[in-house]
RNA sequence: CGGGGCGUGGCGCAGCCCGGUAGCGCGCACGGUUUGGGUCCGUGAGGUCCCCGGUUCGAAUCCGGGCGCCCCGACCA
């Protein structure tokens, strides 16, 4: 399409009488070029350009590794928000621990060792000499903050110990993408220790909820809460809990993990404790995360052709007032508008931007701001100046329909209205889309099926670890998880087609 | 680690086959014009042509070596 649109342009040059034919054509390319890559045409692609042209992320120098710009920071900060707000209220502080570990902390947890050992940097060098024992820039922190709580931890009256920190953290991972997997990435990783078994599990089911909360309310996504496989499991941990996503592409996305990890960094790292009898008992402790993964997951569920579509409560701009005029008086009028606008909105807490850009048509900045996501934009012209109005447009219904004419005294509620409105529609969207891409099955050819065609399968299943590896190899797909509300009944394994002993969601991940 | 491709202004590319000292689009700066759905015109700034070596009067272009990156297959929040 480019190409041709090149070559029109190259045969029209000094061509006499094709004048029209000649600006068509130009503007056609100017167009395909400013567009983004359709998502039906190359959803990897569309996330690139997405990623790089709504100045999300920068390539690195560092292989790895993406630049977090402005606009993706204040993304990841809206997630940081959200989350803190709720591991304070239920009663977890935070902390921070050193970003190197001792090598030998990280060997003392044998699966720990095992899952994350390919994966590790390792400094060897530093103050200009070799280091006696090298340190590892963590992975996660399990195992140095298992050595401190064994150090803090005396007494029952000292549980539980609930902890979070926000960090970066680094794997060494072959193949990257911005915010998916980077080899550097910034998460959270809550840390808790507690008296019982059951306490613990209690905790881990909590912060899992956690997530849900945040992801349906404040990032508009629907997720599936479920326990992981056996293959899936955190490195070390009894049990591992899941939220999925469905993106765009129908492709499976783990957004948040919470894990049980039993007794077992507990014992590796001597967590102990005395009870109301005198009697040294081993700690339970769980670990917890969520990462800025979470902000791809924002772009992949509900972004269109057009860009971004951010969920009012994350948008960085939840409102960009684009004004509009000819002359130097029109300008001061409408201006004059516009600020009393824009204090009104940001005196009732909404995050406004004007956009005072000069030089750039008004046209342009509505697909500009479109293509960022910003949920509300506002127009301000010489006409609404003249009748007391504004215009309303909304990122999630593009066009005519999307637009309202409203007073602009009664500015503030309408756009009220209408970011409750654009947050609910959008996870609306997003649970619809999701809906309909997950299908029941009761035979493996069912579930061969549903999986080529790209979604998801639900299915009764009974396999062991070699089964499901060998579904993993013939289809793609992985088990998801094993979801807390399966929504159908059991039947035979899928797979062996022995009695099943749960019901598994199975999908292509990313 | 196996297979494929690419390194040329900030970005995307052409030029290389057939050597003659670098060009296009976008972006950027300035001036004007325009502005209710991706304005247009003019002027201008900006390049160790990935690196090292060789051939040659002369290398982005030919030859040798190296480095880096991207894509596709085995692991992962």
């Amino acid at each position: 399409m480019p190409l041709f649109a090149r070559s029109v342009e190259r045969c029209n040059c000094g061509a006499a009488g094709q004048a029209s034919g000649t600006i068509r054509g130009k503007r056609k390319e100017a167009m395909s070029e400013q567009a983004v890559t359709a998502q039906s045409e190359d959803f990897s692609r569309w996330y690139n350009e997405i990623v790089y042209r709504a100045d999300l992320a920068a390539p690195s120098p560092v292989r790895g590794c993406v630049i977090i710009r402005p606009y993706g920071y204040e993304i990841w900060e809206g997630i940081k928000a959200g989350l803190d707000r709720r591991f304070k209220a239920t009663g977890h502080q935070n902390a921070y621990f050193p970003l190197f570990i001792p090598e030998s902390y990280i060997r003392r947890e044998a699966q720990h060792v095992e899952g994350f050992s390919p994966e590790l940097a390792v400094v060897t060098h530093a103050g200009g000499k070799e280091l006696e024992e090298p340190l590892v820039v963590r992975p996660t922190s399990e195992t140095v903050i298992g050595e401190a709580f064994s150090d803090w931890i005396q007494s029952y009256r000292d549980l539980p110990l609930l902890i979070n920190q926000w960090a970066n953290v680094v794997r060494w991972e072959l193949r990257t993408r911005p915010f998916l997997r980077t080899a550097e990435f910034l998460w959270q990783e809550g840390h808790t220790a507690h008296a019982t078994h059951d306490e613990a599990e209690a905790e881990t089911l909590q912060m899992l909820d956690i997530y849900a909360d945040f992801a349906v309310n404040d990032a508009a996504i629907p997720v599936i809460k479920g326990e992981k496989s056996r293959l899936e499991r955190f490195a070390g941990a009894l049990r591992t809990y899941t939220i999925e996503a469905m993106m765009r592409d129908r492709r499976a996305l783990q957004s948040g993990t919470s894990h049980n990890l039993g007794q077992n960094f507990a014992k590796a790292f001597d967590i102990r404790y005395l009870t109301e009898n005198n009697n040294q008992e081993f700690c339970w402790t769980t670990s917890w995360g969520l990462s800025t993964r979470m902000v791809g997951a924002v772009v992949m569920t509900h972004g269109d052709d057009k860009g971004l579509r951010l969920p009012p409560t994350l948008a960085p701009y939840q409102v960009v007032i684009v004004p509009i005029y000819k002359s130097d008086a029109q300008r001061s009028a409408v201006m004059d508008n516009v600020e009393r606008l824009r204090q009104l909105l940001d005196c009732a807490g909404i995050r406004v931007h004007v956009d005072t850009r000069d030089g750039q048509s008004p046209g342009f900045k509505f697909n500009d701001w479109e293509m960022r996501g910003v949920p509300v934009r506002m127009e301000i012209g010489p006409r609404d100046v003249e009748n007391s109005n504004a215009v309303l447009a909304r990122r999630d219904m593009l066009g005519r329909q999307g637009k309202q004419f409203i007073s602009q005294a009664g500015a503030l509620e309408a756009v009220q209205t209408l970011l409750a409105d654009i947050q609910q529609s959008l996870l609306d969207d997003a649970a619809a889309f999701r809906d309909a891409h997950i299908t029941d099955v009761s035979s493996y050819d069912e579930l061969r099926g549903v999986i080529e065609a790209g979604d998801w399968a639900r299915a009764s299943w009974g396999g062991t670890d070699a089964d499901e590896l060998a579904v993993k190899d013939d289809t793609g797909a992985t088990i998801r998880c094993f979801p807390f509300e399966p929504d159908s009944e059991l039947g035979e394994c899928v797979y062996t087609g022995r009695k099943a002993d749960q019901a598994a969601l199975f999908a292509k991940a990313y």
